[in-house]
DNA sequence: GCATTCAATACTACATCGGTATACAATTCT
DNA sequence: AGAATTGTATACCGATGTAGTATTGAATGC
C-alpha cells in the first residue's frame, strides 16, 4: 500500500486550495465547505499546518488561514512531513533505528538510499505542479519529466 | 511517514536472502532463525511470496522455498505488493475511487500521476540493487544514477 | 465588551497490523 | 506402507494508530 494517510491527502487538498486563493485570507469554516472535510477534521489539520509554518493564521473578525508561500515553493514532502512527521519508507530509513533486528539485518543502511530517491520525488513535487497534472490524466510529470527522461 | 509495513519489510529481507542462496533451497525454519524474525510471522509473508510467484516452494524431506527468478529480476514494487496489495499512495491513486469526495475534489486524478513517479523508482530498484547501496552509507543509488543525474 | 475566529486538550470508536496457535496436506525416504 | 519432514490454511488476539468529535480557552478587531 504504501499509503499517506488520509489526513495528510486532506492537506494537501487544503493547501491546494489555499495556494490558488493566495494572498487572500480563508476561514476554517470556509475551507471545511469547500474542501467537504468535516470540520473538526480541518481543525486538527490546520494545526499542523500552522505548526509546520506553512501557513499563516490570523485570528478575530475576517481572520483565517492564508499560504505561508507561493504554491511553487511549498513541497509534497513538507505538505506530508507536516502532517505525519518525517518521512521515512520503514523504520530503517530514519537512521536512529527503532528497529531490534537492526544489527543482524544485511539491509540494514540500504533502505535509507531507496528511501531518499522517492523523498526527492516529493521534494521536486510542489503544490504549482499538481495542476499541471492533467485531471484525469494519470501519468505526465512536469519538472520532473527531466528525471524521466531516461525511463520512458 | 509514507511507510512500507513490517511483513513487506520482512519480505524483502526475506527475498534478499533467498537470493544470496540461489538456486538453492531454504527451509522455513532456517529462514526464520537467519532473519530473526519469528516463525509464524514467516510463514504468513511466505504464503504471499507464493502467491505472488515470487519463490517456489517444495514439499517434504529437504524441502523449503527457492526465489523464482534471478534477484536482479524482482522490483521492490513487486516484492512490496506482495505482500501488501497494490501501491497506492492515497485511495485516490489507484483509479477505481472509494474516496466521497471524489468529485467535488479537485486534486482527483492529479494524484496518480505522482503516484505513477514514485512506483516508477520502486520498480526500476532490483534486489539485486539492494547490495550495491553500501552498508551505511546512504544516499547512494545504483541503475538510478542516471534518474538521479539532473537532480544532484 | 462583544462577536468572530483560531488554539489546545482530551476523548472515543474503529480499523489495521503484527504476531500466534492449531490442525491439515503433500512429499520423500526407508 | 508408514513415519518423518516440510509447507498450507484458517482462525484468533491484542496493541497500535488513525480518523473523527467535543469542549473549553485565548486572541483580535470593531
Amino acid at each position: 500500500m504504501l499509503k499517506v494517510g488520509r489526513l495528510a491527502d486532506y492537506g494537501i487538498l487544503i493547501l491546494h486550495h489555499l495556494g490558488r486563493m493566495r494572498p487572500a485570507r480563508l476561514a476554517m469554516e470556509s475551507i471545511a465547505e469547500i474542501t467537504h472535510v468535516p470540520l473538526p477534521t480541518v481543525r486538527k489539520v490546520m494545526k499542523f499546518l500552522v505548526d509546520a509554518e506553512l501557513v499563516i493564521s490570523k485570528r478575530g473578525p475576517n481572520g483565517g488561514y492564508q499560504l505561508a508561500r507561493p504554491p511553487a515553493q511549498v513541497s509534497l514532502a513538507e505538505a506530508i512531513a507536516a502532517v505525519e512527521g518525517p518521512l521515512a519508507l520503514t523504520e530503517c530509513s530514519s537512521a536512529d533505528g527503532q528497529c531490534e533486528l537492526h544489527d543482524q539485518c544485511d539491509l540494514a543502511g540500504r533502505w535509507p538510499g531507496v528511501n531518499a530517491i522517492v523523498l526527492r520525488v516529493l521534494e521536486r513535487t510542489s503544490l504549482a505542479d499538481l495542476d499541471r497534472f492533467g485531471r484525469h490524466e494519470p501519468h505526465v510529470p512536469p519538472p520532473l519529466r527531466d528525471l524521466m527522461a531516461p525511463i520512458r
